[in-house]
DNA sequence: CCAAATTGCTTGAAGCTTAAAGAAATTCCG
DNA sequence: CGGAATTTCTTTAAGCTTCAAGCAATTTGG
């Protein structure tokens, strides 16, 4: 038999609390944890979020990536990463070379000092997040990878919905 | 009988990759989402996210809260709720009255046009959260939920160590 | 009461971020 | 081939964000 609040007209307005709290606590859990990243690494290395993190993708490869690469790996927008790449060669962490092949790409990569202090930062960075995770047992860390897997592919599918 | 992984000499580097991929795997959902919902503010009322953001704080009490209830309440810096407020007070949407009992106070709310304005957004937003989340069951957002909350109090729990 | 510490907010400098428009190079295709 | 569309990157304007320094008001503790 068919319960009430599963007969509901569709045009009433749905009850969606539920959901809204999750992402609410979604966002103040991220929000939290990665404001204490950017303080420790402030702290410890005086680096911004952004060039670690920008720094982080480009240790992944060895021969560099593009502009274009490093934006979409970064979810953020090109103009951001001008900036970025900029700031980050200036300083003599980062390495930019024209393709041959197209001269409209750029590729970038770590100079060997951009490396090295990334290499001393990422080993901190590491106990830092592990410390931060430390409440959780094996279980609830795996449930989590799961749990955030779907979440990430349901908001795929809504997002590619609407922009097709 | 103890496993030879746990008998480790402590000074040695530690595996923390698990805790490190589940918190790049938080942190992309959590950006996935929020650039989601940014770009939908932005196309259907032309919004930025902070400023639906402290409204929809703002809308939770009647009477309004002083700039460093805001703060906190936003995890945002005091300075940075500075600018806010003025820019939303210039086109309307709050209210800002000095305390009668201590001047450097000042509380802040909606105004009606304001909070018109919100309500109507806010309709709208809890249904795209809804979608975005439809793949989920209840079972996984209660799930998430309580994982969530056990990793926040952990989060917590590390930042006060190092901040005491 | 009064000096010192604290609290609430603002300012300023630097950097981050986005969206939109534009420049340059390449690819597509008739 | 050659114009049109696409791709890669930069620029610009506006806004967001932080940190640190500073100002004014209040509270605290002699």
């Amino acid at each position: 038999m068919m319960l009430d609040s599963e007969t509901k007209a569709v045009e009433l307005p749905e009850d969606h609390g539920t959901e809204l709290r999750l992402w609410l606590r979604l966002l103040t859990c991220t929000n939290l944890i990665e404001g204490e990243v950017r303080s420790r690494l402030r702290e410890r290395f005086d680096v911004t979020l952004p060039r670690f993190d920008m720094m982080a993708q480009l240790d992944k490869v060895p021969d560099g990536m593009t502009l274009s690469d490093l934006s979409k790996r970064m979810m953020v927008s090109n103009g951001n990463v001008t900036g970025l790449v900029e700031r980050l060669v200036e300083s003599g962490h980062l390495d930019r070379r024209t393709s041959d092949t197209d001269r409209r790409v750029q590729f970038i990569r770590l100079t060997k000092l951009g490396r090295a202090e990334f290499r001393k930062m990422a080993t901190e960075h590491e106990t830092w997040i592990a410390d931060i995770f430390a409440d959780l047992s094996h279980k609830d860390i795996r449930d989590l990878m799961r749990l955030l897997a779907k979440t990430k592919a349901s908001a795929q599918r809504s997002a590619k919905a609407r922009t097709p």
